[in-house]
DNA sequence: AAGTGCATCTAGACACTGTCTAGTTTAATG
DNA sequence: CATTAAACTAGACAGTGTCTAGATGCACTT
């Protein structure tokens, strides 16, 4: 889609200017054509058309880049959830809660290997600084979610914490057999907005009881 | 736990003997202690005491090794599950899902990194044969479960096709969400067996509306 | 305006990887 | 026993990440 011209290097000029940037763009293109495992940093350091050195400089390993990449999927996906949130308004714990499930879901499904680079542990280290907070904050944000279903009567209070492992679990489930190929290929006929909608109602309503509303 | 030093050719011989079982032997061990990408060809040859050329007559490729891999993964998962079955002794369509989604889950906590392999397309051809086998068995038994499920009148039957999708992706987000760390770290004062399961208890309570036995 | 400090980037080296190829050993087969 | 085919070796090659020493030029201070 987008080429990848721009971000190489002024002819003539020493310095690039926004290689940093270029070279997080150069993995974004690598990443979603052929995965994850793709990415080497002297071809990220030719699209952007730099020495092989240079990239050490803005995110001193490769760990260091794939990390920054990591990160920026975090902040996307959040950006996408708050998106959905715009679109749907929902009015109520449960409605809020299946507009995050398909937000989530249908991030994970336009963006599988920047999905897939965010829950790879063995890509960045794990001991590094920022890796914690980007899961922390999902993980906050839906355990207020379901507390919101359970203030409002939807729930039982002692159903918090399993109510959150199994729809965490659901969405994030549904989004990594998606995009691993292993249920796309059981359902050719359905396309992915409409299994990733179904489940998701269909899960709210299990959980929270509400009348489904065709 | 167990050491490679059996898997080493014995000195003074050319051939080995049991060099594939060896290499997988040594892919098992790395990939347990390092994660799947610190696999190599070399490594894994220098630890069955053979040059670095050998695996290719066995498994052609790495991506040939890793599919070896990861088929296995196929097998022992099923086995764990048929032994589940064994202990549990289910005897209605609910209970027997939840001792299978426990197995599932328990699976791949106990062997993380092999869980990992079996959903990583990019470690090896998926074009290969026997491929698409694994997680087609595993499919067609999950979707007979959940149809002995309706047949028994716990569901109904226009449920099915969506309650196989949350199921699987339930069991299955709970694995990857648990072996990534992300959930891990929130839940340091529960076992991992219990979280287990509370969530595929509950799951199919939600689902096919059981009384709960505590 | 001149000079200097320092982040940016280059270029070569090193050890490692997967795969290819030609050749060596040995087990199995006739 | 002779021959065929499978198992394995050893070297080469292009590619990788990371480490160095050095070149460049922007942004300051004076």
């Amino acid at each position: 889609m987008t080429g990848t011209e721009d971000l190489a290097k002024p002819k003539g000029r020493y310095h690039h200017g926004d290689l940093r940037n270029a070279l997080l763009r150069a993995t974004e293109t690598l990443v979603a054509d052929k995965g994850a495992d793709a990415v080497s940093l002297r071809e990220v350091s030719r699209v952007a058309g730099v020495s092989h050195g240079a990239p050490a400089h803005h995110f001193n390993n490769k760990t260091g880049l794939m990390l920054a990449f990591a990160q920026e999927g975090w902040s996307r996906m959040i950006a996408a959830i708050g998106e959905g949130i715009g679109t749907d308004s929902p009015d109520n714990g449960p409605e809020l809660l299946e507009t995050v499930g398909k937000a989530y879901v249908a991030f994970a499904m336009a963006n599988p290997g920047q999905f897939d680079v965010m829950f790879r542990r063995d890509l960045y280290d794990t001991q590094d600084d920022g890796y914690v907070g980007a899961g922390e904050n999902a993980w906050v944000f839906l355990s207020e979610t379901i507390q919101r279903c359970i203030d409002e009567g939807f729930a039982d209070p002692e159903d918090a914490e399993t109510y959150t492992v199994i729809a965490w679990s659901m969405v994030h489930g549904l989004a990594a057999l998606w995009n691993s190929g292993r249920v796309k290929s059981r359902f050719d006929r359905l396309d992915a907005a409409r299994l990733n909608a179904a489940a998701n109602a269909r899960l709210v309503d299990l959980m929270f009881g509400r009348n489904s509303k065709h």
